[in-house]
DNA sequence: CGAGTACTTGACTGTGGTCAAAGCCAGTGG
DNA sequence: CCACTGGCTTTGACCACAGTCAAGTACTCG
């Protein structure tokens, strides 16, 4: 069941047999979702974390006039939210973008964690550290890639993250977003990142059709996207 | 010299005596930075982590164009780069704004806390998880803001954060950046900075000359930012 | 087969970028 | 005390990337 948050964590360090033990452990009750389910609402008081089993959830805000910004993407193997831990509620809603299995983490049995495994809870740590990392390269997407950079900076992200679970190929992934919700992670509008994808497709650098990624020239698009795969620590390091 | 820490923290939960104690020990040697100092290189092996006393810095990532994106700020209290305990390097630059001090944290007395100190631990946790909420917060402005609200939000967010520390008056604050390092915060140029810093005078919403915000019209200001500060989790809940 | 959603495209608009010049001010040296 | 310098700010004219609006097409799913 936690085969892929075992795989994402032994990307990056050693897990001792009892501690995968442990972390089992920590798994508690199983949940379904559907797509387009809110499972989170910002402010709400959390008493557990999630870790997402199957399916691809988001985390997003709003804003008065209707605009919505996703701020981060979460695939088999993430937390969802266990920043909550800490936070004990979040400032951003969690929603399932496709159908969704998660397994709920108790924050007592996570605190039991932080008194008994430390070097669990400094993975832990590490991962909502990563999370941190990622939100900001997605800054800087915002703040100061090109629209089209973007769009293929989100592509390689998927690929590279996806592959660490064995859920992307060489080839590409399955990505079951619509084009709206790719505006709403790269803050463009919709017509306009059809627009792009048509321009990615006519470069002959990446296609995006039916809720698949397909890599045509996977080089150049990370040229085009300046994607420097390092703030995803994907190399293995003691924690 | 934690002073700024205590104060941030214990806004958030209780420190108990000897935990202050166990904060003081962690200290090690003091550094001073002259202001647009590089202070830690994007990838560079780090075995401390940096604790703020004095000035403002900032994290940066930078593109091919030139192009480069301010991803968050620092006030004195603020950890630098406590996420590089569990990362090893970081995945940005960090540079100070102004003259600044800091004291040093050495990683290994990090990693004896976080063996003896559960409660020390989940506390500073915390302390990247809301790096992490501020990270959320400046992706949706830099996706779904307006120019003029991006400005007023940041303003907003300096305020309340340089009051927890005493930093800040109702008045408004020392903010001793130049207009091109507010655009790289926001993901605009320094000349609509400047056109938007001309409308918010304008407005009588808030002026900003000489190194100094000046508060004119607080509510005002929020409402065009739409700042929320739920996400600085200023209240009080045990960690 | 019809309804609803997502995608596609075109025409037009507007926010914010680019380029360039001038003004301002603090610091430095004659 | 003044001239010079360099960095920062301000403004104007013009431009372009991406947004808006609207209509039409393609798919899915009941």
């Amino acid at each position: 069941m936690i085969d892929y948050l075992l795989r994402k964590l032994r990307a990056r360090d050693e897990i001792a047999d009892l501690e995968e033990l442990a972390l089992g452990r920590l798994a508690g009750e199983i949940r379904d979702y559907p797509a387009d389910k809110t499972v989170i609402q910002e402010g709400e008081p959390l008493d557990f974390s999630s870790l997402l089993l199957e399916g691809m959830m988001c985390r997003y805000k709003d804003l008065r006039d209707g605009g919505r910004q996703i701020s981060a993407i979460h695939v088999p193997g993430d937390f969802l939210d266990l920043h909550s831990f800490t936070l004990k509620r979040l400032d951003h809603n969690v929603m399932a973008m496709t159908r969704c299995k998660v397994v709920l983490v108790p924050h007592e049995r996570l605190k039991a964690m932080t008194e008994e495994e430390p070097h669990l809870t400094r993975l832990f740590w590490f991962s909502t550290n990563l999370d941190a990392a990622m939100h900001r390269e997605w800054e800087l997407s915002l703040g100061r890639r090109s629209a089209i950079a973007r769009v293929a900076h989100l592509f390689c992200e998927l690929q590279a993250r996806l592959e660490i679970v064995g859920l992307a190929e060489e080839a590409g992934y399955d990505f079951k977003f619509t084009q709206t919700e790719i505006a709403e992670c790269v803050g463009l509008t919709s017509v306009h990142v059809n627009r792009v994808l048509r321009q990615l497709r006519e470069r002959r650098l990446v296609e995006f059709r039916g809720g698949r990624v397909t890599m045509l020239d996977r080089a150049g698009l990370e040229r085009i996207a300046e994607f420097r795969p390092a703030y995803l620590y994907l190399d293995r390091r003691p924690i």
